[in-house]
DNA sequence: AGATAACACGAGTAAACGCTCATCTCGCAG
DNA sequence: CTGCGAGATGAGCGTTTACTCGTGTTATCT
């Protein structure tokens, strides 16, 4: 079964959730369509089984990534902290886009996607609010979203670059980036 | 034809590409799909000639926003110069996205489109060399790199939100981020 | 060894979809 | 009024694809 689910998220990965047929999965998995049919009752079953694997580990990620020290943490260690695990997951893993935008084939994976940058955007709002107290509720939600935003686009920045030096370099320069306005948000 | 080429868009963009039949494209467009095929050899053809017209549309935004002018600016009018026009662009097309993803079904149009992303990155290097004369180019094409990232980001982050007042927020929190960071650019 | 259950197999099925083509419509010239 | 041609029409064809089911294979227990 989890085979089946590696080999599926390759074929996403390599063709899209649409242009992958059932009857590929099996093959590259060298189980028959049958077995795979016993496992999963329809091609959708998989995508969001796909998906929930994903959510998992980027659970993982937050109890990992947002401990209590983080806050005491000089502003580009925390940085470091914030962007790279996430990075890593998604270059590590070219489907996850394609699963993402398999969810518009299905409300409960989409659903199940927001939810879980529900989670990021409250928990980065509640870590903001430690760093600096004096941040209103709804500021805070509002870096929050920024930072969120500016992470993802470094995620597809990065993807697209295959120079390891060259990627490097951009992630470097957000990182500068975002520093400079967390500095500014601190200071008022 | 231009009938069938907006329901088309229409289609794409709620249904997405795959999902959107050449029947239904030609039913919703009150037009027999015998006809829809004389002017369009195969359903390629559509979202090609869609991504063609967005092409244009792009084009014609450049020359209205990098003029040679735009040098002398306040940064923070720069800014809006260069942010505005593009989230204004996409916001109005929510069909924009999903050419961008049905890309991936045809190498040309992937093609295109990253000629058209080239045709920014370019431009703003230019740009930030005249407003910058100091810069390298190598870092003004970084800079270039990550300020496209992060509009691409905005506009994202825009298009997620439905409340006009929340998403200006959002708009003008992100601007003041790239402020920043174009201030200690030039500072340097 | 034989019986039984659990699982694997893949040819086949029904439905959907892109696309074609024989037929029809209609405006116009003679 | 007739004949003609450009263009519109939609039933239907061929193919693809998600999914099923009758058969074959292996593992387990008595």
């Amino acid at each position: 079964m989890d085979l089946l689910l590696d080999t599926a998220s390759e074929l996403f990965a390599e063709l899209g959730y649409e242009a992958t047929t059932t009857n590929a999965i099996a093959e590259r998995a060298e189980v028959s369509i049958g077995s795979l049919y016993r496992y999963f009752p329809d091609k959708q079953a998989i995508l969001k089984a796909l998906a929930a694997r994903h959510l998992e580990q980027l659970r993982g990620l937050y109890a990992r990534v947002f401990t209590d020290d983080v806050v005491y943490l000089p502003l580009p260690v925390l940085l470091d902290r914030l962007v790279d695990p996430f990075l890593e997951l998604h270059l590590g893993r070219p489907d996850y886009a394609h699963i993402l935008l398999g969810a518009s084939v299905s409300a409960d994976i989409a659903a199940a996607g927001s939810v879980a940058e529900d989670e990021i955007q409250e928990r980065l709002t509640h870590l903001f609010l430690r760093v600096a107290p004096r941040l209103s509720k709804a500021r805070a939600r509002l870096v929050a979203t920024v930072c969120k935003g500016t992470v993802k686009a470094l995620i597809a920045m990065a993807s697209e670059v295959n120079d390891r030096k060259h990627r490097a370099k951009i992630v470097a320069e957000t990182k500068q980036m975002m520093l400079l306005y967390f500095q500014s948000v601190l200071r008022r």
